[in-house]
DNA sequence: CTCTTTTTGTTGAAAATTCAACATACATTC
DNA sequence: GAATGTATGTTGAATTTTCAACAAAAAGAG
């Protein structure tokens, strides 16, 4: 647990909580860490929402899959974030959601319960959490909203450009990496895999981007 | 204010606060009510938000309107409902949505400032409002995956069966009235309303489901 | 009640997306 | 380094969606 205080100072949940408490926190919270190979399923889409996660290494992908196979993507979680914190709060039966690790991942999990619960040993952090969780959540509502922004768009080449100029904006350059490859893009865009190739291709030609892979510069 | 007590008892922003505290939050929180007669705007996309919003009568509308012209509809407000609370916890500058009356409405606002800030007089309210907006937040995240899977469908009549089911689970019966017009559900499932209209009369003609305007009947 | 406006359904043509199939490039494994 | 598997781009055909235009029905205004 140790290894991990300076990266569990940083995350959202214990914002504002003072080095010295944290350890004693967790074991108070009874977090626990996981490690998860790539590929692994760290919560499955229909199962109980319990556990509030946070990535401590690797990263993971949170993602659905339809009636009719249609994947889609709602996006990747970064080391230090949290993931499934609004299910956990809600406490839903059925997460709508997968949380898949893309990379070799350690994750914390926490029982939601201890956090919204005041503990016999009444240790007063819930407050501070609650309020961190309360801002957390409204910031995840705005990412929500900006994908959404992206996928409501009614073409495939205006769902790419709306997409890159967002990264772009966040990169804070023309030039980025997107952190998906052509069928995982697709899939955030929801838009088919070879119309978007083949969208990509035309705005190479027509001049407006450059690409390589993943990597992407607008002109 | 006093006509409202009965309402803002049941509204989740003020869960577990006795009515007889009520009074005296509302004064301490800058709580304002403000009359909105159909078709004019409680809050404009770009603009920064500060509110915390509570519909006290009427309804409203949320919605969003693209470079192009595409008007994406992201649902209605009812009565007793909070809206806006994630933007005002947030603390956005440009909001990405509008709010609009679709009848006369009434409304009161509060400065999410004043719920996240502890005041002068220390009442002691602010702890059971912020975990009155987290559990909110919360919801508010499973409504937004709700449509989310309803419009992540690829076609515009699997996007009308997934809404209509969700309805019909929601009313708890095969028979329910939809809160939108023709337009309008076009708009909140992003597709064209021509072909909206032409997908309902097919599914008519096939036996699966009896409408007529706004209500439906799913056989 | 009449006139005007809005809403809804219908149609056909144009445009875009999806789907399947394949070739090439790239990465991984043994 | 050869072989296997995966990722990407390309193409054409089938399907859908979008768009524009219009007619009928319904709602709202005076």
């Amino acid at each position: 647990m140790q290894k991990y205080l300076e990266m569990l100072k940083n995350c959202p949940l214990f914002a504002g909580i003072e080095e010295a408490s944290l350890l004693r926190m967790l074991h108070c919270l009874g977090a626990r860490v996981e490690h998860f190979d790539k590929k692994y399923t760290v919560f499955s889409e229909g199962t109980p929402a319990r556990y509030v996660g946070i990535l401590l290494s690797g990263s993971l992908q949170m993602s659905r899959v339809d009636y009719y196979g249609n994947r889609s993507i709602l996006g990747n979680v970064k080391q230090g974030e949290l993931f499934c914190e609004a299910f956990a709060c809600a406490s839903v039966e059925a997460m709508p959601i997968s949380v898949v690790a893309i990379e070799e991942s350690e994750v914390m999990l926490v029982d939601c319960s201890h956090i919204l619960h005041t503990c016999q040993n009444a240790c007063g952090f819930h407050h501070q959490m609650i309020y961190n969780l309360m801002r957390d959540l409204a910031e995840k509502n705005l990412v929500f909203h900006q994908r959404a922004e992206v996928t409501s768009k009614r073409s495939t080449r205006e769902k790419l450009m709306a997409y890159l100029l967002l990264c772009a904006k966040e990169a804070g350059s023309n030039r980025f990496t997107v952190p998906f490859d052509r069928q995982e893009l697709a899939d955030y865009l929801e838009v088919d895999r070879s119309g978007l190739s083949a969208e990509i291709s035309k705005l190479r030609r027509e001049g407006i981007l450059e690409s390589d892979k993943q990597r992407f510069h607008l002109l």
